[in-house]
DNA sequence: TAGCTAACGTACTAGTTCGTACATTGTGAG
DNA sequence: CTCACAATGTACGAACTAGTACGTTAGCTA
């Protein structure tokens, strides 16, 4: 069972902070994601690691501010792939499709980061208000939504009355349920949202959603 | 501080079952959306209680069973509203619109509802699994869609390919992430998805998204 | 190479928390 | 009227859990 992926020291003691933080970071975005911050033990992850507790409030001070931590690297991988997004050459309809399209894989991809948001929320997002990196350092997807929709209602194809913040609440509103409540979901109504099968239908679906719902053609007003 | 509702008893005791297992939901139900499943405690709920840990115990088993019937009973709850539901006589269109309206007065009028279910799927929704009243009772409001879209797919309105259970999904999932995920929505984007100044706003969404969604014109393939 | 400090490990504690053993009392049935 | 049982209260314990006091070592730097 011991591995010996690294060069046998006596001690088996190396030194890295870094990866030490990192390794820590990992495993508590499981244990977190796994059963809540209350369910979460910290010698469970401590365990779970190569190293001890002891290091856990060495480096991150104690639970709370662990979760934080956590929440932290989950929002920064989000921000990152929402700077990869490539756009902006794309008409409006086709450029919103693919929004759509890229939030929902990322969501898929992303269950554990759906759970943190989901018991987040349960605390009242203080961990958020708690941190520096988090308060209110606004989503690059907003930049991108806002343009995208500017040009779409200068054209005159676009006509409904929303903002960039309202749109991306919509679109992640059928992302996130659709994994976070997956479980509750599928015990109700005997269908699971995730199911792989399913899975273009459901993309098909909110693009449809989002565009059938911006192009509309509505009574004035 | 002390209430004298009750006539006076020499030892303030009162046999009252249903009465004594009703106040333990009632304050199990406020400290499970409070604090999750692990972080509500069962003194703390038996303290807010006329009544003893004993009786939580006595009555329910246990902290499990005791969340068990808490998500028993929110269920029942929000299928006896889904029954009041009086739609038949409109077109479908309108009672699309009144469906999903209804959808989002309930899932704003009950916030405990919304965060109980969001427990639940953490814990990978293991107590409606154990449930007997939960398992696989399917919900009215299905029947209800399923007619109203028959009818509107029938005479051509509707073009979408979509059946109940994912309209209900795409109606769930706005009104439900505009509640649950309040508050690391409002932490993150600065906007308070549930002001009530918005409602109106967003109610409107909803229904319009969901008939733009129901009606577009589609290319046939 | 001496020594200083960041990085790490062990062992423990104080407080909490679910659950229960045991005692007591109200109340409807016969 | 009494008796049996449902309903209730008290006090306690065993296990867990976040956090810490104290000791050790690696490895860079002067």
């Amino acid at each position: 069972m011991t591995s010996v992926e690294e060069p046998a020291r006596p001690n088996g003691r190396i030194r890295d902070a870094a990866r030490t933080q990192a390794e820590i970071l990992d495993v508590a975005t499981q244990e977190f994601a796994r059963a809540g911050f209350d369910g979460a033990r910290v010698d469970e992850i401590a365990a779970r690691t190569r190293t001890t507790k002891r290091m856990i409030y060495y480096y991150f001070g104690g639970k709370e501010q662990l979760f934080t931590a956590v929440l932290e690297r989950a929002y920064a991988v989000i921000r990152e792939a929402e700077q990869q997004l490539d756009v902006e050459h794309l008409d409006p309809v086709a450029a919103i499709r693919r929004l759509a399209e890229v939030t929902f894989d990322h969501h898929e991809q992303h269950p554990d980061f759906i759970r943190l948001v989901s018991i987040e929320n349960i605390h009242g997002a203080e961990h958020i208000a708690a941190s520096e990196k988090l308060g209110r350092l606004s989503s690059p997807v907003l930049d991108v939504i806002s343009r995208i929709l500017a040009s779409g209602q200068q054209s005159g194809l676009f006509t409904a009355d929303v903002d960039a913040v309202d749109l991306h609440a919509m679109i992640s509103s059928f992302c996130f349920f659709r994994v976070a409540n997956r479980h509750t979901f599928g015990a109700l109504f005997g269908r699971d949202l995730v199911d792989p099968a399913q899975r273009e239908h459901y993309r098909a679906m909110l693009g449809d959603m989002v565009i059938a719902y911006l192009t509309a053609e509505r009574a004035a007003d």
